[in-house]
DNA sequence: CTGAAAGCGCTAACAG
DNA sequence: CTGTTAGCGCTTTCAG
């Protein structure tokens, strides 16, 4: 592996020279330039970028902390973050918790290691009151989708009570009454956001929720399935059902259909987060759509910012408002 | 930030000691050591990692190189990925390439200057000749999925040309004739295989295959799609489809739907890859299951084993078989 | 405009 | 067992 001295040995120049005709365009004779370059190119040499981390104080690496890559909402967002990255000269290492605070907490300390500028976040639980100790001038990041309670950053996430409360009215509207709920962890802002949409759903028009209607799923697909089989153990089984996140909402279908129960004769189905395949199930899935991948751009735009250092002294909390995108997995009540 | 100068201050010993006394456990006193443990600790030391880094010439970190991780099988394949790196204490690095060779490139230039100490890759083109020239010494690699042509390194692929042959074998002992099949692209070698075992079925019943039902649907959804309109308008249309990928069956899917097209009474329809979904749509699909997850752990295993050199000198080509998941969207002809 | 030299923070000889 | 010191490959003062 060529280094820095073998060029400038071959064009008979000092490293400091061949340093600088590399990173700066403008500098250095003509005559040199080419001679550099020469060199350069004739032992394909390749500047090392640890040698360069190691004096400039910065990696270009950003990590992406997340539940699990396998779920479509994170995919979708990772490859947001991306592209931005990318576009800024960066690239992104990615961590998957399996919604582990410990195993989160783990990848956060090798962060404060200094193997990574900065990084974007969907936590685990939010109660990583570790998040806090982090020092956000040496080691900036961004929450996405999730908050984590007292701890002050930028953060990109979605109206998930405005989300909830649109499929609940929506379901309300088409006269449901007794509407389930598979509910998200607990211990998450956005389960608890989710939840209290549906609560408030209930509230706008009066009426009151019935607790047993309300399931945790706990965010999984086979927690979603079991949610699923108790609603519709229930003595009086609801009509319809509101599921707080996607995978949840794969476990629901597969109990569903398991139990024979037709959609949306016998029971009209909504889901949190679109997905590629809702379109084509029979019936289409209605759900609440999530601008995931813009969530992933604008949660990088936002760290470069910081990176930058063009950041308002601020933190900023950007609120996206989801979408009700309506299919053909909800009937009217009595139709 | 403290360094391992202040530890050393703190404590009253040399860095050295505090190298040691922080990597090898059974180094020094007991009373140097609680000396040294008890700074660092109350420091909050973090040893710089881009500095051990460049003594050691290696980074711990691995890169990934797919065409797109929203594709799921490369969610599932870098999930296995990062599991077996994270047990081998390595973080990986996510490269979306978008099936571009120069994208690809661009990766790799990276790549060579030291920033990662090897990488798995799913090449976009298998005429990424380009590879030849990455010293596998310094920096290795295992092809996965994909392999390229006249570069020889170790690879964890899938037996597509069985995949292929077996699900239209099915087709055909269902009594189908004219199969349809959206192909991948013809310049990698996954898709190229694919085709052979679809024709390879053909040859063996002693069928030829009619050229005007293979299309080519490039392996993405809207290619997918296309395809699939254009096998609908032709005169005379297949009874079955054999879909070479997961993101043209989508494609495909909404095409027969938007047609009106019953699966499987008017269309049987086996896919490539299986996905959480592929089991609800109504009917579920039949499809050639390939064991992706596992795909990412070997091809890990084999990475790690080059990177601490209890691989074998020779290259290990590890040929995983697929699986037909038969469910319920192929029928017999005339039923 | 160019070169010499001082580190960045750490590990690993090399001495004592 | 412990400390001193020489780098790892690069960028960046500081001189010339």
């Amino acid at each position: 592996m060529a280094t820095i001295k073998d060029v400038a040995l071959e064009a008979g120049v000092s490293i400091a020279s061949v340093s600088r005709v590399l990173n700066d365009p403008n500098y250095g004779s003509a005559a040199m330039r080419m001679k550099v370059i020469a060199a350069a190119k004739k032992l394909g040499y390749q500047p090392n970028k640890i040698a360069r981390s190691m004096v400039k104080g910065q990696t270009n690496i950003i990590a992406l902390v997340i539940p699990d890559i396998r779920n479509q909402f994170f995919t979708s967002v990772a490859r947001g973050v991306e592209d931005v990255a990318s576009k800024y000269g960066y690239q992104v290492m990615l961590c998957n918790t399996d919604e582990s605070s410990s195993k989160q907490r783990q990848y956060i300390d090798t962060f404060r290691s200094k193997i990574v500028d900065g990084f974007i976040i969907a936590v685990a639980s939010d109660q990583d009151h570790y998040l806090d100790k982090v020092d956000r001038e040496t080691l900036p990041f961004v929450f996405i989708d999730r908050l984590c309670e007292g701890v002050s950053a930028d953060a990109i996430v979605v109206d998930n009570r405005d989300g909830a409360h649109k499929a609940v009215s929506h379901l309300l509207e088409l006269g449901h009454r007794r509407i389930g709920l598979i509910a998200g962890k607990s211990d998450t802002l956005t389960g608890r956001e989710r939840l209290r949409g549906y609560e408030e759903a209930y509230r706008v028009v009066g009426e009151t929720v019935d607790q047993s209607l309300v399931v945790d799923g706990g965010f999984t697909i086979e927690g979603g399935y079991q949610a699923a089989k108790t609603l519709l153990e229930l003595e009086d089984r609801p009509t319809a059902i509101f599921v707080a996140n996607n995978s949840m909402t794969i476990g629901c279908i597969r109990a569903l259909t398991e139990a024979g129960v037709r959609i949306p004769e016998e029971m009209s189905v909504i889901g949190f987060d679109d997905s590629e395949w809702a379109e084509f199930f029979v019936p289409p899935l209605t759900v609440v759509r999530q601008p995931t991948y813009t969530m992933g751009t604008l949660a990088a735009e936002i760290l470069f910012q910081r990176l930058t250092g063009t950041a308002s002294p601020q933190w900023q909390e950007v609120v996206l408002k989801p979408e009700l995108v309506i299919r053909a997995s909800c009937s009217s009540v009595g139709c």
